[in-house]
RNA sequence: CGGGGCGUGGCUCAGCCUGGUAGAGUGCUGCGUUCGGGACGCAGAGGCCGGAGGUUCAAAUCCUCUCGCCCCGACCA
């Protein structure tokens, strides 16, 4: 492709909104434009690279025997309540949702998984067309809270989206594990450097899931990691050993103790300087709601205790109450169950619509400070078991760097990732909502038992660069980069130079390697490299003064600083080379 | 949703406090010189200052409302 006819422009500085990396480079070399917030237009270059990252999703998928469909974005609310999720999804207000002319509701397809339902128990009667497992490439939507870092987090973005269909749950994890693979070679042959861990399954429901973590310090999400054992968690799901903390010499007697101001862990560790952080134990409010199958929904406030060294984990702790929603209790309400200005509610003394839970870190902790339930008061030394009952406990806290693996004696490490691709087995959750079934061998009716799995296509470019990039520009893995070779020529209109340039662009794109050459007149040499360093195309070829000797200089986007003279012919036979290496 | 910040040629910003002829750099157009890491000269085009209302003889500037964008937080007591 000649670069002079291709709409090629670039910026000289980063946008002002442009937050992270892969975002502003995205932006300067006019890949993306921003329409409106979380929403973007894809230009021809970076089209280019959604339909490499796609094709090699296509290659993969259809060699594990998938096939490929397309589903309507738009998407009927009966459908939605069929599966129970339209309530939910509209209260969190995820779902873009309207009516159409003759007033029906509709949606804007978050994701599939009742469409897909829908469409599979109509064509599946028997158990002989099992298994079976279709996929999409298709945008989504979703109305996010808080869409941001550039194509990251979209209110509009590309996704690949696949389902499973099972005779059994035994051969739903054979799905699954195959899904496994196909997503493992998919990133692998993106170029990008990736860590699976195991993952809560959210909203979408069901058992098992793994997410695929792009390794990116600008990643939304925290892992737990253990180099020794190989254990990857997401934040949200990580389990580990909490350390235990010290213990007190003697047993003395409950008692309460006046602690003007003190609100926080801190302020009170300066009133009582011998007591460590793991004898402090914090007594968070919750308010809750739950989906109440009969009585659409109800409220109720939650207690929880934990160790003052450790943190909540909201996640784990929305899970165990099977809850719709969780929010820290308002001032009001905090006031209400504790009797107490924020700031000093404890296990004792509760109000009696509170319902206590504990936290595992608790566990043997002797001799601890909590909360009085009374403006300015902590109980000291108090005891469960002596003084009051050990709430239910559970795992609701986070891992903290430093713990211990459950599977071995390493120590958790705490990374953070971009989740690129996630996969879940679903079991019978929608099939059974939705009555998927078909016949077994004795003509029993069964219901389908289901997998889903997605990779966030336009976060996969995102993270590549993210990944990929330096000082100058963006940095192409070669299996996905718009071009694969950068053809820089220094002057346009040198008889020489015109000559070899074409010859190596023709050749060079009859064998099958993309060649985006800079045949601009009045452009200085500098600029077009840095024009070039900024796209980012891993291969790059410049032919300059020694044209005529059909000299040409060699250099590769990891490295510009390193150049080489190559001959034409070897520079064309070496490009040809790493692209076919490369799986491009 | 709450809090903070910002909307001025395509892009990055100044001007606003203290009201009085709309600026710079970059990009763009033309001509000439230059030509291996964002060259230079000359001549140009391009903005009802996000929008609406108000105050004033006069508003980018002051006031009110509104829309949009970015960041932080989702109150860890």
């Amino acid at each position: 492709m000649r670069l002079s006819r291709l709409l090629f422009v670039t910026l000289r500085e980063d946008p002002a909104d442009a937050e992270v990396r892969s975002h502003a480079l995205m932006a300067r070399a006019g890949f993306i434009h921003k329409l409106a917030a979380g929403i973007y237009v894809y230009g021809p270059m970076m089209w280019r690279v959604l339909r490499r990252i796609e094709n090699i999703v296509r290659d993969e998928h259809d060699a594990a025997g998938c096939h490929e469909m397309l589903m309507p974005a738009l998407q009927p609310r009966e459908l939605w309540e069929e599966s129970g999720r339209w309530e939910r999804y509209v209260k969190d207000g995820i779902l873009f949702n309207f009516r159409d002319r003759k007033g029906s509701q509709m949606c804007l397809g978050p994701t599939h998984e009742e469409v897909i339902t829908t469409f599979v128990k109509r064509q599946v009667q028997s158990y002989k067309q099992l298994p079976v497992t279709l996929y999409q490439i298709q945008t989504k939507f979703r109305d996010e809270i808080r869409p941001r870092f550039g194509l990251m987090r979209g209110k509009e973005f590309i996704m690949k989206d696949a389902y499973s269909f099972d005779v059994s749950e035994e051969k739903m994890a054979e799905s699954y594990a195959l899904m496994r693979t196909v997503y493992r070679n998919v990133f692998t042959r993106c170029g990008l450097r990736f860590t699976p861990v195991q993952a809560d399954s959210g909203a979408i429901g069901g058992c098992g899931s793994e997410e695929f973590m792009v390794d990116a310090e600008t990643g939304e999400d925290g892992i737990a990691v253990c180099r020794a054992s190989g254990y990857a968690a997401n934040l949200e799901k990580a389990v580990s050993v909490i350390p235990a903390g010290a213990q007190p010499s003697v047993e003395v007697a409950m008692h309460k103790e006046p602690t003007p101001g003190a609100k926080s862990c801190e302020a009170l560790l300066k009133l009582f300087p011998e007591l460590p952080m793991t004898r402090l134990l914090k007594t968070l409010l919750y308010k809750v709601t739950y989906a109440d199958v009969d009585a659409g929904e109800s409220e109720g406030i939650v207690a929880v205790m934990c160790r003052g060294d450790r943190e909540i984990n909201e996640t784990k702790l929305s899970n165990y109450l099977n809850a719709l929603a969780l929010d820290l209790a308002s001032e009001e309400q905090v006031k209400a169950a504790t009797a107490a200005e924020v700031g000093y509610a404890g296990p004792i003394g509760l109000a009696k619509h509170v319902r206590l839970l504990a936290d595992s870190s608790v566990e043997g902790v002797k001799g601890f400070l909590c909360g009085g339930n009374e403006t300015d008061m902590h109980y000291l030394d108090v005891y469960f078991g002596r003084d009051l009952e050990q709430p239910e406990t559970a795992d609701f806290g986070t891992v903290q760097a430093g713990d211990t693996v459950v599977d071995g004696d390493g120590k958790i490490e705490i990374t953070r990732g971009i989740e690129v691709g996630h996969i879940f087995q679903l079991g019978t959750k929608y099939s059974e909502a939705m009555q998927a079934t078909f016949s077994d061998e004795n003509q029993k009716t069964q219901v389908m038992w289901m997998g889903c799995y997605g990779i966030g296509v336009s976060r996969v470019a995102a993270s590549a660069i993210e990944q990929n990039h330096d000082e100058g520009g963006m940095i192409w893995p070669l299996p996905i980069a718009p071009y694969a070779v950068h053809l820089v020529q220094m002057k346009a209109g040198n008889e020489e130079q015109d000559a070899l340039a074409q010859e190596i662009h023709d050749k060079l794109e009859a064998s099958g390697v993309d060649v985006l050459w800079d045949e601009r007149k009045k452009v200085n040499p500098g600029a077009k490299f840095k024009d070039a360093d900024l796209v980012g195309i891993p291969l790059r070829i410049v032919v300059g003064r020694d044209a005529g000797e059909r000299k040409i200089e060699w250099s590769v986007r990891t490295d510009t600083a390193t150049k080489e003279s190559l001959d034409a012919n070897q520079a064309m036979e070496r490009a040809i080379r790493l692209v076919q290496e490369s799986g491009r």
